[in-house]
DNA sequence: GTATAAACGAGACGGTACGTCAGGTCTTTCT
DNA sequence: AGAAAGACCTGACGTACCGTCTCGTTTATAC
């Protein structure tokens, strides 16, 4: 992680400025990492509504203000702890076709939504309805950094003639997509079989095929 | 409302048992209502994070320990108030064709989603992802419940032929209200345009219309 | 018990008049004797400070409003329990001598102040400390009872030539009494030794024996 | 006051063990007293009865968590806040004799119990009366400290032949103090009289004189 | 090599809200 | 009309965290 995933962090980091390497002690680069785990952690076993600094700080084995020179709160722990590895999750595919790269890249996301950080993802989300700047965190560097590559599938696809010419780019992932995160965060018909690989490969053909009888 | 709406409340209530009025002093139908009415005010108004039971209590003149001998938590509150008119508000409609039914359908759905009440369905969604008795209520009194009556469209439209014959039809249901939710929680293009009645009619188009050049 | 012990009490209390005999359903002497019976248990299992109406209530089956229709608080439930059977406990006596009659006196208090009752009458007076109206009512019911004969005892001492003309019967009732209450409030010697009968036949000897050298 | 007034705040105390001057920020001494001194203020307002460790925390300007950090309950603030000047109040005279040295304490204990602060020493013995902590800590920083001294100004009149050889110093001391504590505990005739200078005066003649005919 | 500067662990600070309990009152139904 | 039941509003309890603020200490750069 080079870069601070979440925006809310900006305000409370020194800037760098031109590669100046500041007066004082440097920030612990062991403690910024002891603080990301044991947040997760802890948000695994307690659940995130029972997330507290004082909690994260304690099992980080590290000083509340130690937290809060670095996160203005614990969600923004939590951002940045699954917003740093962000291109390793559930990565774009890239196949032959459009629809072979969207739903090769579907089923990934479908392997993490149903995944050990399924809790992590929904508490985020859930969280970003309530925090604003949480939300634009995810918009921005969750959503829209994928959309941008997801679009050009769509768009590649049309101009080889492989999708029909009128559509929106944006409406067609969201029918795509909109049921993944559907299932994610409302999980209706139990969890075992949704957003399985086959649910997956349904959903495609259906979504590509169309609904209504030739 | 005859039976409470959220199932976290259930525990809480003495059970009426066979007609029998129940000794003591009957609860007070006003301070329930005072109480529901408060909930959502104060929610709006200062955002549902900073939702409290004292506000609460104290906005609608009531002790908290008549919140407390009816709801667990104030989650529970925002769930009756919103729930209890679940009939009322985006009404599922029945027209000629399966196609007109959901498309008439989704249209008031998205007006809701984008209406008013958005706020509060979005922190009772957000909330529910770190509140099991919450998501189960939600989805069994809110997205079950609809989608029994969905799905119903879907087969009609199956056995009239206007349908293709090996659809599933709650894959075709999360392809149409999938986008929805997705669009409601995580707002990626700005709300202007979002969920808009013109939207409605793309997606629906879309999905219909399957993606793949004919 | 005939009147009601506590002064305090007689204010919520129905006023007879002229053996009218009240209209309307009769109080329950049951529930009365079953609330004074209940106070007391309560009180002497929890600890008098962790008495509360509504426990007494409970334990009595009786409901918190009956308590209330004759008690003002708990503190006068003890005050009446207490005071009722104020002649039974630690009758004063008559003896040949105003000194044998203080001793005999004095030793069925002590016996009173280190037995059963002791934790009883301990939190009654510390109660009074805090509470002017339980003070007015011990002081009047139970002290200035007692005062009235035991002044008499010591008149009489004086008139027959006993003790000294020039004595003030008050002041010598608190140097025989007040080593008792001392004793009973501020037990500093551990409880075994203070307030037994040889304590009262030292003390009875020292006082009455004059301290100084003849 | 360099030590702890009541050993119920002991427990809560951190150790300052070998003048290590213990981790992390230290108590602020300014809101130490500002409890003490808002907890008397209060209760000589309000009453004892009425002190509340809300009502303490808001006069003195303190988080709640403050009192509770050192104190476990608003008594043990009352006993600090008067245990602390023991020495200072009603402090024991030494005479030339035994006689005149314990007539001049009980002088000074007397003005004590019927000024300013009788409220408050009544409401602390009361309160011992249901609290067990409390009343160790009265008796054996209050009672038993003065206690020592005492007995010694007794035996040292036995010594010096003043005294009648075979006297219990503890009775001699309960004879002269019970009246004391009697008085105030349950003062019995109005208070304008109890415990003025003259009841003294007869008080410790009548004792010291004997109270049968020669 | 000695300032100066900032981060560190610790923990106290003034607050807010929690969920519980009891106070004393009121409102039912039943006796 | 009294009684048991139990709801009502009020207010305090003791706890948990919030985000900020000292402490004394450590670890860097700058003079």
């Amino acid at each position: 992680m080079q870069k601070s995933a979440s925006s809310a962090r900006s305000k409370k980091n020194r800037k760098p400025a031109q590669d100046k390497p500041a007066a004082g002690r440097p920030r612990n680069a062991k403690a910024t990492q002891a603080v990301l785990k044991s947040a997760i952690e802890l948000g695994m076993e307690l659940g995130f509504d029972a997330l507290t600094v004082e909690g994260v700080a304690a099992r980080a084995g590290v000083g509340k203000a130690t937290i809060y020179r670095r996160w203005p709160n614990v969600w923004s722990i939590i951002a940045d702890a699954v917003l740093a590895d962000i291109d390793e999750i559930a990565p774009l595919q890239q196949g032959a076709t459009a629809r072979e790269s969207l739903h090769a890249s579907m089923l990934l996301a479908a392997r993490y939504f149903r995944g050990r950080r399924r809790p992590i993802l929904r508490a985020l989300i859930g969280r970003a309805q309530m925090d604003e700047t949480l939300l634009k965190a995810l918009i921005e560097q969750w959503l829209l950094a994928r959309r941008a590559v997801s679009r050009e599938m769509v768009r590649r696809g049309i101009a080889s003639g492989e999708l029909r010419a009128n559509l929106d780019a944006d409406i067609v992932l969201d029918a795509l997509y909109g049921p993944l995160y559907h299932r994610l965060l409302l999980p209706y018909s139990g969890d075992q079989i949704a957003l399985s690989d086959s649910y997956i490969d349904t959903l495609v053909a259906t979504v590509f095929g169309g609904l209504e009888r030739k």
